[in-house]
DNA sequence: AAGGTTTCCGCAATGCTTTGCGGTAATCAA
DNA sequence: TTGATTACCGCAAAGCATTGCGGAAACCTT
C-alpha cells in the first residue's frame, strides 16, 4: 500500500527544512523568505499537497461534515431536498453524511447516535413516520450542537425548521374541490403525530368551513404512508356509506394508490371521484389522468434548511426560527370536472 | 461551546490514571486489573465514550468513508443504487460521501479531487454523461486506491464494475417488438461514448438481425438524456420519412418524453407506435398506457458494487472483475398490440 | 533478607497540522 | 568591535487513540 498523500513532514524532509516552515510558507506567512516560500509552494503544487482533514479536524475541532437523516432516499421529495442541502453545503466547504431511517423510529435513533459518533458538526433531520418521542435529540440540544428539521418537524419552540404552508395548501385544495362541484370531500391522512398530517388536517377542516360544508368524520381516513395501506384506506372510504365525490391524499404516494383503487372499481376520475395529491412528484404529470397536486419547492427547502443549519453553526445560541415555504396548487385533470354542479 | 465528547484523557484525569490504562481497559487488555477495568468501563459507559474517528483515522490511516459519485441524486435509479451501497457500507461500518456530477464532466473531475482530498478510502462512480476521457482516475489506479464503476463504466480492463446485461436486454426488446408485429423499429440512443448506449445499440442491431429485419440508419436517433432533447429526437423520427412503428428509448426518461410527443401528435400507443423503455422507473406503472420496460435490479446493483469495492479494499491487487446483472423485460400495455400483423 | 516473578501501569512515539514562543545568524549602526 | 535590530526558522504542545517497552511495586521463594 503506497502512500496516498504527501504530508508537510514529507515535504519538509525533502527540502531539509522544518515542518512549521513548510506550513507557514503555504500560507504566505511573512516570517518565511520569499525564495523559500516559492520553493515550498512549488513543491506542494507538484506533489498535489492538500491538508489532511483528519488532522485539521482534530486541531480545529470541526469536521466540516453534516449528518442528514431522511425517512428514505429513493423518494423524489427527499432526494431533491438533499440536492438542495448538498448545494449549500458544498458552497460552505462541507460534506454531508446521509443516513436513512427507513421510516423506522429505532433506525432514526441509531442514526443520530452513529452520526454523532462520527463527529459530524450537527444534524439535519426529517422525522421518520414512526417518530413520536424526541429524547434522542436532547443531547444535541444540551450541548448546543446544531440541529434543524425539515418537513416533518418537532420541538419547534427549541429547534429551527423549514416546512411548507401545509394548512393553507390543504385549505386551498378543499376550496378547489368545492369550486369544481364536489360536496363530499374526503381526506386520507397520515399518522396523527406528524405535524404535516395535523396541519393538513386543520387546513382541510378550515377549507370545509370556509365553503360552508360540515365536517363529516366518515370522510376522514388514516393510513401510514405506504401504497398498500393507502389502497386499503381508499377501499374503506369507498365501501363505507360515506360516498365521497372527492379525495385529498396527504401526499402523492397516497393519491397514486387511491387512483389505482378508484380505477380498479371502474369509477371515473374526476367525474365520479375528483382527486388531489400533495408534493408534486414528477410522475404526477404522466399518470392518467394527470394529478392535480401541491407543488413543493423541494430543492429550495433543502437550501433553506441548510442555511438555517449554518446559521446555527455560526451562532449556536441563535433563537430557533421556522421558515414556512409557499406552495402552489397545480391544477391538472384529476380534479377538474367538465360539468360543475 | 461546551465539550461534545469525552476523550480518553478526560476519563484518565477523572480516575487519576494514565490514558494508556484507560485505552487498554476498554479493550480488556490482560495487563489491567479486573477492578480497574470494571471501573473504567463503567465510567466510559456513563459518559457514552466513543473513540474519536479522526484520531483513529490518523492512526490507522483509514477513514471508513467511501466517496460515491453519481450523475444526479434525484433520479430513482441512482438513489436506489445508493440505497444498496449504503446498506452494504453500513454493514462494514463505513459511511458514504455522496457527490453529484450533475452530468457534467468538469464537476465529475472536481468531485474526484475533492473526495480524495477528504481522504475517502476509495470511490464508487457512475460516469457523467459528458465523460469521455478518464485521466482523472489515473492517480487512483497508480496508488491502488479502490475504485469501482457501475452502470456507466470505463477502463473495464483495469477497474471492476457492475453493469446490466444491456445488449441482451436491448436484443430482447427488439424481438418483443417483432413478435408484436412491429417491423420499423426505431432506437433513440444516448451519447455515443457511453457504454450503455453502445451496448444497447449492439443489442438492438443484433435483435434486428435475429428477426430478419435490416438495419435502417433512418431509424436511429441520438440525444443526450434530457427530456427536452428526447422530445426533439422523437419529433425528428416522426417527421422524417422513416415511419417507425415502434420506438425503443434508451431509458425511461427518454421513453416518457417520446410518449409525450407521440400523444401530442394524436398517435396511438401501442397501435400506431409501440413503445418500450429501460430501467423501470417506478412511474412506468402509472403512465398511460403503462410502459413496457426493462427492470433493473437497482438496489442489488448498489449492493454488488459495494461488495466489489470492499473486495478491492481487502485486496488492492485483486484483478478487476465485471458483474453483469440480469435484467427482465416487464411487458405492459405500451408495446402489446391487439392485432398482431 | 535478598533476589526473582508477577502484576499493573505509565512514557513516549506515531499519524498530521497549526501556532506561540524562543533562538540563531546576519546585517547595521555606533 | 560590540551591542542591537532584523530576518528566518525550528521546537514543542495540542487535539485523540494505540501500543511497544520500560519501570515500579508487591508477592513468593530459598
Amino acid at each position: 500500500m503506497s502512500k496516498r498523500h504527501v504530508s508537510l513532514k514529507d515535504m519538509a524532509k525533502e527540502l531539509g527544512v522544518s515542518v512549521s516552515t513548510v506550513s507557514r510558507a503555504l500560507k504566505n506567512h511573512p516570517d518565511i523568505s520569499p525564495e523559500m516560500t516559492a520553493r515550498i509552494q512549488q513543491l506542494a503544487h507538484e506533489r498535489k499537497y492538500s491538508p489532511n482533514p483528519l488532522a485539521m479536524g482534530l486541531l480545529k475541532q470541526q469536521t466540516k461534515m453534516i449528518g442528514v437523516i431522511v425517512p428514505d432516499l429513493v423518494t423524489h421529495f427527499y432526494s431533491s431536498v438533499i440536492s438542495g442541502i448538498e448545494e449549500i453545503a458544498k458552497r460552505h466547504g462541507y460534506y454531508i453524511l446521509i443516513s436513512s431511517s427507513n421510516e423506522s423510529f429505532e433506525k432514526e435513533v441509531e442514526s443520530v447516535q452513529n452520526l454523532m459518533n462520527t463527529r459530524v458538526e450537527g444534524l439535519i433531520v426529517c422525522l421518520s413516520q414512526e417518530t413520536g418521542s424526541f429524547e434522542h435529540f436532547e443531547p444535541l440540544l444540551k450541548n448546543e450542537i446544531p440541529l434543524v428539521f425539515f418537513d416533518r418537524v418537532c420541538m419547534t419552540d427549541k429547534v429551527s425548521s423549514v416546512v411548507a404552508d401545509n394548512a393553507e395548501a390543504a385549505r386551498s385544495i378543499t376550496c378547489h374541490f368545492y369550486k369544481n362541484g364536489c360536496r363530499r370531500i374526503a381526506y386520507i391522512a397520515g399518522p396523527g403525530h406528524l405535524n404535516i398530517s395535523k396541519e393538513r388536517l386543520d387546513g382541510y377542516r378550515q377549507g370545509l368551513r370556509d365553503c360552508g360544508l360540515n365536517i363529516d368524520p366518515d370522510l376522514l381516513e388514516n393510513c401510514n404512508l405506504s401504497t398498500d395501506e393507502a389502497i386499503k384506506a381508499t377501499a374503506r372510504l369507498l365501501d363505507s356509506g360515506a360516498k365521497p365525490d372527492a379525495i385529498f391524499g396527504i401526499n402523492d404516494t397516497v393519491a397514486f394508490a387511491a387512483m389505482k383503487e378508484i380505477k380498479q372499481r371502474g369509477l371515473r376520475i374526476p367525474d365520479d371521484i375528483a382527486l388531489v395529491g400533495f408534493t408534486d412528484e414528477f410522475h404526477a404529470t404522466v399518470v392518467d389522468p394527470p394529478l392535480t397536486s401541491i407543488t413543493h419547492p423541494t430543492f429550495e427547502m433543502g437550501q433553506e434548511v441548510a442555511r438555517l443549519f449554518f446559521r446555527q453553526v455560526g451562532n449556536p445560541e441563535a433563537p430557533p426560527v421556522q421558515t414556512i415555504l409557499k406552495t402552489r396548487l397545480v391544477v391538472r385533470e384529476s380534479s377538474v370536472r367538465k360539468n360543475k354542479i
